[in-house]
DNA sequence: AATCCGGGGAC
DNA sequence: GTCCCAGGATT
């Protein structure tokens, strides 16, 4: 028989990494050092800060006699500084309260400042193989595989369903080098075939029964976090016409649609559109608006409402970074795609062509 | 449930 | 530039 648990410890034992400076140790000191300094935080950038580390405090009782600001200076740029901290407090602590020794159970070293439900298990399987399952980000990408599981992993619900998913899986052999490989293993198999961008289906030994894999959506899995909502601006495009011609203005060459022909834009705050044309040195009649249109930035929303004038006097319309174009020739300049969608609606609409042709008189 | 912490690597 | 990483604590 083949179990998930029986597979992976296989592959581990052929495939998997053996020679990092954590392992080959059962001192639940120096796992927790490790696990500490590796959450969030990539293999290759810890190797040199534990080494450092382990080499100047070995053991709880010279962490514990050290000053924070010591345990800080090995942390530094490391990131996440509460780690530091959290790691002297602890040690401190199991010297005043556990005679110095490291709490010999998940559920006592989960109680340690710093120690949550993942880093006590992983600390406790492979310090004293104790039966308890991790879930780190290499877990959850490989279990939102394995099984397809669609949700956010930051999700709640979805998290809870991992955990029991986790829990599921592990070995039923109940040995120290059992759980040790295995939760190893869950660890090597998403670090270096289950990855999060190209994962190595062709060698993964759990392929087979692999939801994504055999669905073809391990691009799509795990589900990338929720994009905050883009918070929603709204502008005024002014489409003013003279015969033949529209009205472009120049943006600056720093910001959105920098250095492109824009048509000229209002804030949406502002009230009507005749006050404003004295900016422009413009007199012009209000026509009709436009259709609204929603256009997605990456960082917002822009909601621009397009207001469509007749130029009646524009001899006072100063042209510095302005240009009087027609609708076509508009279209082979620079412009940004809102602005071509509108060009392109209004010269195919039987209004425009039948104002432009005839231009309004009587004013 | 959302937010914060933080530097670095992959892309 | 964005997104994520051997997460946990706080609100």
């Amino acid at each position: 028989m083949s179990t998930f648990a029986n597979t992976l410890i296989h592959w581990q034992r052929r495939h998997g990494r053996h020679d990092l400076p954590w392992q080959n140790t059962r001192d639940p000191y120096a796992i927790w050092i490790a696990e500490i300094m590796l959450q969030q935080t990539q293999v290759a950038t810890v190797i040199p800060y534990y080494q450092r580390f382990i080499g100047i405090f070995p053991d709880i009782e010279t962490l514990a006699r050290a000053s924070l600001d010591a345990v800080l200076a090995l942390w530094s740029g490391l990131g996440y500084y509460t780690r530091g901290r959290n790691i002297h407090k602890a040690a401190c602590l199991m010297v005043a309260h556990y005679q110095g020794r490291f709490p010999s159970n998940a559920a006592a070293i989960e109680q340690l400042p710093g120690i949550g439900r993942s880093t006590a298990a992983a600390i406790a399987a492979f310090a004293y193989g104790e039966r308890c399952a991790i879930l780190d980000g290499n877990v959850k990408r490989v279990l939102t595989r394995y099984f397809g599981i669609n949700g956010y992993p930051g999700e709640k619900k979805t998290e809870i369903l991992l955990w029991e998913k986790a829990e599921s899986l592990l070995p039923q052999e109940n040995t120290h080098d059992c759980m040790a490989t295995y939760t190893q293993a869950l660890m090597d198999l998403g670090a270096l075939v289950c990855t999060r961008h190209q994962p190595q289906c062709r060698v993964c030994p759990l392929r087979s029964d692999c939801v994504a894999f055999r669905e073809n959506r391990t691009a799509k899995l795990p589900a990338p976090k929720p994009r905050k909502p883009l918070p929603n601006r709204e502008a005024t495009f002014l489409l003013m016409i003279d015969q033949n011609s529209i009205l472009l203005e120049k943006r600056p060459d720093t910001g959105i649609w920098g250095g492109l022909w824009c048509l000229p834009q209002l804030p949406a705050s502002i009230d009507l559109q005749l006050c404003c044309i004295q900016y422009w040195g413009i007199n012009a009649a209000f026509i009709a608006d436009l259709p609204v249109i929603d256009h997605v930035f990456t960082h917002f929303k822009l909601r621009i409402s397009t207001c469509l004038l007749q130029v009646i006097d524009r001899s006072n319309n100063t042209l510095e970074e302005q240009a009087w174009v027609t609708i076509d020739e508009a279209l082979n300049l620079a412009i940004p795609a809102p602005v071509r969608k509108i060009l392109m609606e209004v010269s195919s609409s039987a209004k425009f062509f039948e104002m432009s042709c005839q231009p309004l008189s009587g004013y």
